[in-house]
DNA sequence: TCAAACATGTAACAAGTTACATGATTTG
DNA sequence: CAAATCATGTAACTTGTTACATGTTTGA
């Protein structure tokens, strides 16, 4: 399992709470790892437990206190642990591709006009992506090792996507007759 | 849920057997979809009882009798319905760019060590995926629908390996102190 | 002040994984 | 003929999803 561990590598970044770890999944991290709240409170009891982590009650001003978590020693033993263990290739599991294959079976018309969206989805957040580099990367080259894993990171975001728009452009020319 | 799905695509193209299913998850279609033979058999229990699939047994020869799987018209309609439905995205989980975001939290060396393996992987399997292609589809244009849809969703597996080689080097140069 | 949104959950269910089981069958 | 393999499963567990719950706070 890497939820945890996405979690133990957000905490490490900065100590936060539930609603805000959330929050880190809906952007950032979400980009390589998605997670809902659900999931992210009920793996955060298990880790205070298991003594990963603890959680510390802020009372805020204006606002209503909230539980910060932030990691332990035996959280952050742990972390390290799992980074240096060799990784399994994570099960692939392409909806797009069933489609594709199936297309003789099914209706191509529907599924080229669905796939034209997709296309245009990423290509969206390809566009974003570039936009985040360039605003927050502006020379990579300066950058600490911490800040390059950020970036690099999202670097692959950004590769992930150029595999899509390939893909399905590929994909797309291929099954386009061409009108002379 | 598409496990349902991608195992009505594969028996659309054939009928099989749970074994014959299970290995067309480890080679064709486990490249873009996996599942383990406990999955298969459980998910083609409820697929028989749902009506999509009827299982006869065939006795054979000098082999024990195996139960062989064909798609229903009800199991058909199914597939034409999903595969015509608008396509959610899948989930992103990639758990090396949980460790490559971590890196700093623990031993950048051995993870850069396991990142070389990994490039090594991927480099196999993408030289895999161009000898199949040059093996099965030599006149990628001569190819009817059905054809191509097979053939382009190994030109997918093919780009996903080259989107996996760009990003792995990029993180190992960028780790990589260069030595004068 | 009422409605919407925020923060933090619980419950029930579905999907996926790991470990084990059983009989037939080929092979050394 | 014993060991390994094949074909077909079952059971228990973990992970992930969907639907609901409850109190707080901000904004129209």
């Amino acid at each position: 399992m890497a939820l945890e561990h996405a979690i133990l590598v957000s905490l490490s970044e900065r100590a936060a709470s539930g609603a805000e770890l959330t929050r880190r999944f809906d952007a950032s991290i979400g980009y390589f790892w998605t997670a809902t709240h659900q999931q992210i409170y009920r793996v955060l009891g298990r880790m205070e437990t298991d003594g990963w982590i603890t959680a510390e009650s802020v009372p805020q001003p204006d606002r209503p206190t909230t539980k910060v978590y932030a990691v332990t020693a035996a959280g952050h033993a742990e972390l390290r642990r799992w980074i240096a263990e060799p990784t399994a290739p994570d099960p692939v599991r392409s909806t797009l591709g069933v489609k594709m294959r199936g297309a003789s079976y099914g209706d191509r018309a529907a599924l080229l006009d669905d796939l034209r969206h997709q296309l245009d989805e990423h290509t969206k957040r390809h566009s974003l992506y570039e936009f985040l580099a360039a605003r927050d990367f502006p020379d990579p080259a300066a950058l600490d090792d911490a800040g390059r894993d950020i970036y690099l990171v999202l670097r692959g975001g950004l590769l992930m996507e150029e595999f899509w728009i390939r893909w399905l452009t590929e994909y797309l020319d291929a099954h386009t007759k061409e009108i002379p």
